[in-house]
DNA sequence: CTGTTAGCGCCTTCAT
DNA sequence: ATGAAGGCGCTAACAG
C-alpha cells in the first residue's frame, strides 16, 4: 500500500537499484533493453522518486524559492504573473517553487533558507539597483536569478522588462499621434531614492526617446495614491500648460490624474492622452476610458527567471556557463486613452475652460 | 565550512545526537541543563536542521502546497492575498509553502505531489461546491484544508468568507440608506453552473437579507467583462426602472456598470449606489468614485487556511481533532459610491409591477 | 554497460 | 533523563 520505492522497481526489472537511478537521471548510458524494462516497471508500479531522499543524497533539492519582498506598493497583478510564470516553468523543469514572502530582515531569511537544505536556489523579485540581497546570496553561495535587474547585472541571470524599448515605444506612440509635450509620472520619490530599477530605467528611456522624437519632456515622481496623482497633474499643468501627453507608471496615481483631468473639465483622450507603463491588462481595463498600455510580458518574464536559475543549477560546476540577461519589452496595447492632441501645434493660448457640466 | 550537522552540535554539547534531536522536537523531556548546553551549541554553530533529512527520516516534510487553479477569471488581488497570508502563516509555523498552479488535470497533479514526498499536505483555493479534488485527495490520503468551502464542509478544515453575514451587511447598508429596490450582479453564468461557492452563497445571502429588510431584490449573473456589465445594467434597468441600489461581485462587470450609468446621464452615488462585494481595496480604489466595498479579510483567511492544515498535520493520529470551519465576514468600507437614493420613497406613482420582486 | 557499497542528515525505537 | 543503532529512499563513487 505504501508508495513503491526504487528497490521495488529494481526487483521488478531485474536490475540493481542504482541502475534504476541512472536510468532516471541519465547520468549513465543504459542499454535500451534494460531501460525499457525499467520504464515499464516504473509505469506498472506507478513509481515516483522521493524528492526528499533524492535531494538528500545528491545534495541538491529540486526546489527553488521565489523571494518576494512585500514592498510598500504591495503585490500587484504583474508580480502575481511573475510568480505564476515562474511556478509554471519550474514545474515543467521538474522543480517546485516555494513562495518566500520576505517582509524585512532579508539577510536572515536568505540564510535560513539554504541552511535548511530545502532550497537549491532563489529567484529574486523587486530588484533594486544596488540590491542588498546580491552580496548576501553570493556570500552564502546560493545560486540565484532575478526578475528585474541590478545596476550591474554582470554575472547574474536576469529576466527583465526592456525599459529602453518600452520607454521609446511609449514616446513614439505619443509623438506619432502629434503630441509635442509630454510628461512622465513616475513611482514615488521614496522608490526613486531606493533606486528601484524600473523607476530609474523607465525615466531614463523616456527622456532619451523624447529627445530622439523631439518632444518636450518633463517628469516627476508621484506618491502612490490618487491624491498625489491629482496634485502631480495640477502641478505639471501649471509648469507646462501646453502639456498634452502623459505617461504614468503608477496605477494609483493614474486614478488621481484621470480625476483631475475630469475636474478641470477636460477629457481623455480628447484633451489629454494617457499611457500607462508596465501595468497589467487586469488593471488598465478597469479605468474609464480603458488605458492605452505598455503591458509587461509578465508570465514570460517569470518563466525566464525560473528557467535561467534552473539551467544554472543543472549546469555541472566544471562546465562554463555564462549568465544571461533576457530583456522583454512591454507590448503596446492601444486602447481608448490616447489619441491626437486637441489643437494642432499652434502657439495659440489655451482656452480657459469655463464651468463644465460633468455628467 | 559546510553547514554544521546535528552531530557537531552533539559533540559540542557533550551529548548524543539523538538528545539534540529530542531537544529540538520536544518529544522527550530534557533536563534544563543539557537543554541549555544544546541550545548554546546550536546558537554558536549557527546550526539549522536539514529539512530534507528531517523529512525523510520522520516521513513527514514541513512543506505544504497551495493548489491554485488558474481559473478563467484569473488570479486577482484577493487570491494573491490568500497566498501571501498562507505563506506567512506557514513560515511562522516552521513550514514552507510551495505554489502549485494547477492548470488542469488536477487528478494527476495531486497524485504527483504527495508521491514525491515533498508535500505533507495541501491548501485548496478556488473551491467549488462539489470540488473534484476532495475525493481525489481523500483517496490519496493527503491531508488538506481549504480557503473556501464545499457544499458539505463536514470533516474538512475550511477558512472562508462569511457570505451570510457579508450579504446581509451589504443589503443592510443599502437599506438603511433608504434604497427600496436593489439588484445583485453576480459572477458569470458559467461560474454559477460550476457551482462556485462565493457566487452561490452570496446570492443566497443577499436574497435572504433583502427579505429581512423588506427591499425588493433581483439578481443576475454577468459575464466577466465590462461589456457584459453594461448590458446587464441596462437590462436590469428595463426590468426595474426604480432600481437604485446595486451590489456587484464581479470587478470587470463593475467597470461596465459605471460606464452605463454615466452614459444614461446618471451618476454615482446620486442616482445609483454601487456596492462592491468581496473585492480588494487595491481594486475598488481604482474606480471613480471609489467604491463602497465589502472587503474580504483575505490575508487572515489565507493565514487561517494554512494554520488549520498545519495544525492537523501536527496532531498525532491517535488524538482526536475536529476539523473546523472558520468564517470571516467581509468588512464594510464605505467610500464614495453609496448614498441615499435620489427620490424619497414616495408611494405616489404606481410603477408597472414587474414580476421580479422577491416575495 | 551494470552491480556493490557507502553514505546524505536526521528521527526513533530500543536499551539503559 | 540519556545513548546506541538502524533505517528513511536515493545517489554516486567505486568496482567489475
Amino acid at each position: 500500500m505504501a508508495n513503491p520505492r526504487m528497490i521495488d522497481v529494481a526487483r521488478r526489472a531485474n536490475v540493481a537499484p542504482s541502475t534504476v537511478s541512472y536510468a532516471l537521471s541519465g547520468q549513465r548510458t543504459i542499454s535500451p533493453s534494460t531501460r525499457k524494462r525499467i520504464l515499464r516497471a516504473i509505469a506498472e508500479l506507478g513509481y515516483k522518486p522521493n524528492e526528499l531522499a533524492r535531494g538528500l543524497a545528491s545534495r541538491r533539492s529540486r526546489v527553488v524559492a521565489l523571494l518576494l519582498p512585500e514592498s510598500q506598493r504591495g503585490i500587484g497583478f504583474t508580480e502575481m504573473e511573475f510568480a505564476t510564470g515562474a511556478a509554471q516553468a519550474a514545474k515543467e523543469l521538474g522543480h517546485q517553487l516555494v513562495l518566500s514572502v520576505t517582509n524585512s530582515n532579508t539577510a536572515g531569511q536568505v540564510e535560513a533558507l539554504n541552511k535548511g537544505g530545502l532550497i537549491a536556489g532563489a529567484i529574486l523579485m523587486e530588484v533594486r539597483l544596488d540590491d542588498e540581497r546580491i552580496p548576501l546570496l553570493r556570500n552564502a553561495g546560493i545560486p540565484f536569478s532575478m526578475i528585474g535587474r541590478p545596476r550591474d547585472p554582470d554575472g547574474i541571470d536576469c529576466a527583465d522588462i526592456d525599459f529602453d524599448q518600452t520607454g521609446r515605444d511609449a514616446v513614439e506612440h505619443l509623438a506619432k499621434l502629434g503630441h509635442r509635450k509630454i510628461a512622465f509620472l513616475n513611482h514615488s520619490a521614496s522608490e526613486m531614492s531606493t533606486a528601484y530599477g524600473p523607476s530609474v530605467r523607465a525615466a531614463a528611456a523616456l527622456r532619451r526617446a523624447a529627445e530622439e522624437f523631439s518632444v518636450a519632456y518633463l517628469e516627476r515622481p508621484c506618491g502612490e495614491d490618487s491624491e498625489s496623482g491629482e496634485a502631480a497633474f495640477r502641478e505639471l499643468l501649471e509648469t507646462a500648460p501646453d502639456l498634452t501627453g502623459i505617461a504614468i507608471m503608477n496605477d494609483r496615481a493614474t486614478v488621481g490624474v484621470l480625476s483631475a483631468i475630469e475636474r478641470i473639465g477636460a477629457s481623455v483622450p480628447r484633451d489629454f492622452s494617457v499611457v500607462s507603463i508596465a501595468s497589467s491588462t487586469r488593471v488598465t481595463e478597469m479605468f474609464r476610458p480603458k488605458l492605452t498600455t505598455l503591458e509587461p510580458q509578465a508570465i514570460e518574464l517569470g518563466q525566464m527567471g525560473a528557467r535561467l536559475l534552473i539551467e544554472a543549477l543543472q549546469t555541472p560546476p566544471d562546465l562554463e556557463r555564462e549568465p544571461a540577461s533576457v530583456l522583454l519589452p512591454c507590448r503596446l496595447v492601444v486602447r481608448d486613452s490616447s489619441g491626437p492632441p486637441p489643437a494642432p501645434p499652434t502657439p495659440a493660448p489655451a482656452p480657459a475652460p469655463t464651468s463644465i457640466s460633468n455628467v
